[in-house]
DNA sequence: TAGATTGTTAATCGATTAACAATC
DNA sequence: TAGATTGTTAATCGATTAACAATC
């Protein structure tokens, strides 16, 4: 039984560009993989690419490196990717929708079960196969499937009502696209996922790019 | 004039936290906003809200705390908020669309100038207003406008090319949506968006809150 | 074997936190 | 004035990096 270890935030977004990155080489039929080769790719130095490997809890074998398949299985454990989880998600709205028609969140162990929406006009429909129900029915419909992931796409002014609904039903983690700061219980977990906060990254560092 | 700073990326995700947070205290007619409270709303502690707060530039007073609306500018400033910068996004698809059809991120710095695409059905067609242009205009017409921020949401596997068309148009700063490590010249700034990033954050902590 | 690469242990760096002085 | 809150300086903590031993 592997342990479970706190992997630090910014070890897990680089993992992510790791596994993005070998997996083109899985293409190609190469078999082993160096941290030096990596970190040469994503401007790193290799020890941190060997740091960031080893909280996945494989090794490498010196001289030829880090097995490719081994790693990617690696990466995809440590982010719970190799089943999927159901999620809901709440908001139809442009981003909600768009959400909804992107096909790969499996890939990533997540799968939307069901969407729920306030507008009767969509009420009923379904979107790439996914039925949107009436926001009234999200806690009673999350505690009966058991369904731990929540997707937050509401306007602001709703955000804390339809996250109580969420807390209520028994989400334990929630996806906030929402410009709000959402409260929850000590035992729920979110994570910010406002393009502001993305693009803040790049804006900020505008005036010395120029 | 400000000295520019660096800024540490945990401090700037938490900024635009706390400028969500403030927004709505703008609502209802407050005037000065202190570090615990802010702390205490999103689970932090009140040094680091006021440490970050000081990378914005400036300054509280004891016993009252900030001026809300001082903080409000100093954050878009920090950000650069407070004007927009003309951008280009590449790839309409789903994600893309989405991208140009949502109307916030004039107040996030950013506005789309103009989109490109290789589908020739959509070709000359607009988004929410926004033309679509075949990507090998993308190069001349960047250089042309002076355009200096790119949008990538392209499949991976043509992700590198339309990279090095931004690049060679004189874009400086990359938002990339696409699931591909894009390489880029030293000069030239990428911020990672995709989902898959994101999500990891959630998927990896799942285990441990069932 | 020699050389390349991993993995461990220790050092460094930077971000967070603590203590407390300054001040409204 | 007393008390609340900021801001500074120092201490701590955790992530990154360096040095080098282990090993294929």
């Amino acid at each position: 039984m592997k342990k479970l270890q706190n992997i630090p935030e910014p070890s897990l977004r680089r993992l992510v560009r790791y596994y993005h990155l070998i997996k083109g080489l899985e293409a190609d039929n190469n078999e082993t993989v160096s941290s030096s080769w990596i970190a040469l790719q994503l401007g790193l130095e290799s020890i941190q690419v060997r740091k960031d490997i080893q909280y996945t809890g494989i090794a490498g074998k010196p001289k030829s490196g880090y097995n490719i398949s081994e790693l990617k299985n690696a990466i995809e454990n440590t982010m719970n990717w190799n089943n999927y989880h159901d999620a809901v998600l709440a908001g139809t709205g442009k981003l909600g929708k768009s959400l909804l028609m992107y096909d790969s969140f499996k890939n990533y162990g997540m799968n939307f079960a069901v969407a729920f929406d306030t507008d009767p006009s969509i009420i009923g429909t379904e979107i790439n196969g996914i039925k949107i129900l009436p926001i009234d029915k999200l806690s009673n419909l999350v505690k009966r499937m058991h369904i731990h992931i929540g997707v937050l796409t509401v306007p602001a002014i709703v955000a804390q009502e339809v996250t109580d609904m969420m807390v209520e039903g028994g989400i334990k983690a929630i996806w906030n696209f929402a410009s709000y700061q959402i409260k929850v219980p000590e035992n729920v977990y979110i994570v910010h996922a406002q393009f502001s906060q993305s693009l803040a990254l790049l804006t900020n560092k505008l005036p010395q790019l120029k």
